[in-house]
DNA sequence: GAGCAGGATCCTT
DNA sequence: AAGGATCCTGCTC
């Protein structure tokens, strides 16, 4: 008999590992990910009646918005996919900030896309969130300690129907873990380490996504963990980093403007100078915004350690300090 | 010419 | 007060 927690577990959205597996260490480029793609993901029923996502990480959302529309031609779920909030944040129509001026005439298909990928995120956070209040362990992967890691791997043992490898683990706390690479969980776990990398990389995902400093300090209070899903929507008036992370962890629309040259390491391109600056004044509506006046704002980032260029120093190329 | 670095000042919240 | 916008000079590529 299942207890009302394991009850809760499993009415969340979970994220299996069969795509996973297959993703797992070539998501870090966007555009270069979707080329094969016999990956979907959908949403579907298992044996147990549970809703299961398939949502090989992230970085699935990050892909080349020529393939991601390929791909999603198909009928799509949405409707079940997001039963959501009806105080969600994350409708575009909410918050147009972002996406609606960089489209191009008649591009409905990416506003629906950017729906439905703003749904689906939101499920996996919610997902996240589930766990955190159950295992009472912070969010972000980085804060964990020992006893933490030893948790989310029993966690993700349980979801992924994965052997037990907590031995393995058992010195490391959130930043060894985060700091490992596919191939240090190779090493340690050869025949699960696809999936638990994956899964990480989701979690840091979703950290990274709301900026750590954002994230409350108890996961046990009831309180959402995740304040605000995006800061286009908060309320709240957004700083110019968090603008650029927007357009960053939207590539599929703003690919083009601004793009992850090392994600892991926080390093990124503009690649088009004007265009990031006049999507910046739309957003603080300042009309006379350019680039000379935006650069002048990232570099005000340096002495915040928010924002400094990289050690190979390159012209549009930025780096966030903190990267996840 | 475009981008970068940083000082100074003003405005908005 | 903080964050950002604006203007500026000087420098590098």
């Amino acid at each position: 008999m299942s207890s009302p927690k394991e009850s809760q577990v499993e009415s969340t959205v979970c994220l299996t590992d069969v795509t996973l597996s297959e993703r797992a260490g070539t998501t870090e480029k966007g555009a270069s990910v979707a080329s094969d793609s016999t990956e979907t993901w959908s949403l579907e029923l298992n044996e147990r009646g549970l809703q299961v996502l398939y949502l090989p990480s992230f970085d699935i959302l990050s892909i080349d918005e020529t393939t991601w529309l390929g791909k999603v031609r198909e009928p799509t779920p949405t409707p079940e996919v997001a039963p959501a909030s009806p105080t969600s944040h994350g409708e575009p129509e909410q918050c147009p900030q972002v996406h609606s001026s960089a489209l191009q005439p008649g591009q409905d298909d990416e506003r629906s896309l950017e729906q439905m990928q703003t749904m689906v995120v939101e499920e996996v956070l919610k997902d996240i969130e589930t766990a955190c209040k159950l295992l009472n362990i912070p969010p972000d992967p980085v804060d964990w300690n020992m006893g933490n890691v030893q948790k989310w791997l029993l966690w993700t043992e349980h979801l992924y129907k994965l052997p037990s490898v907590g031995q393995a683990f058992q010195q490391l706390d959130g930043k060894d873990l985060c700091a490992m690479s596919q191939e240090d969980f190779h090493k340690l776990c050869p025949g699960c380490s696809d999936t638990l990398y994956a899964h990480l990389d989701i979690w840091k995902s979703a950290a990274w996504m709301h900026g750590r400093s954002s994230v409350t300090e108890s996961p046990t209070t009831g309180q959402n963990v995740w304040p605000e899903a995006d800061s286009s929507c908060s309320g709240q008036p957004v700083h110019l980093w968090q603008f650029l992370r927007e357009l960053l962890l939207k590539p599929h629309n703003y690919s083009r403007y601004i793009r992850w040259q090392n994600k892991d390491k926080g390093i990124f391109k503009i690649e088009d100078s004007a265009q990031v600056a006049r999507l910046w004044g739309q957003r603080k509506n300042r009309p006379a915004m350019n680039y000379d006046k935006l650069s002048r704002s990232i570099r005000q980032y340096y002495k915040k350690g928010i924002i400094r260029k990289p050690d190979m120093s390159q012209r549009l190329v930025y780096q966030f300090v903190h990267p996840v």
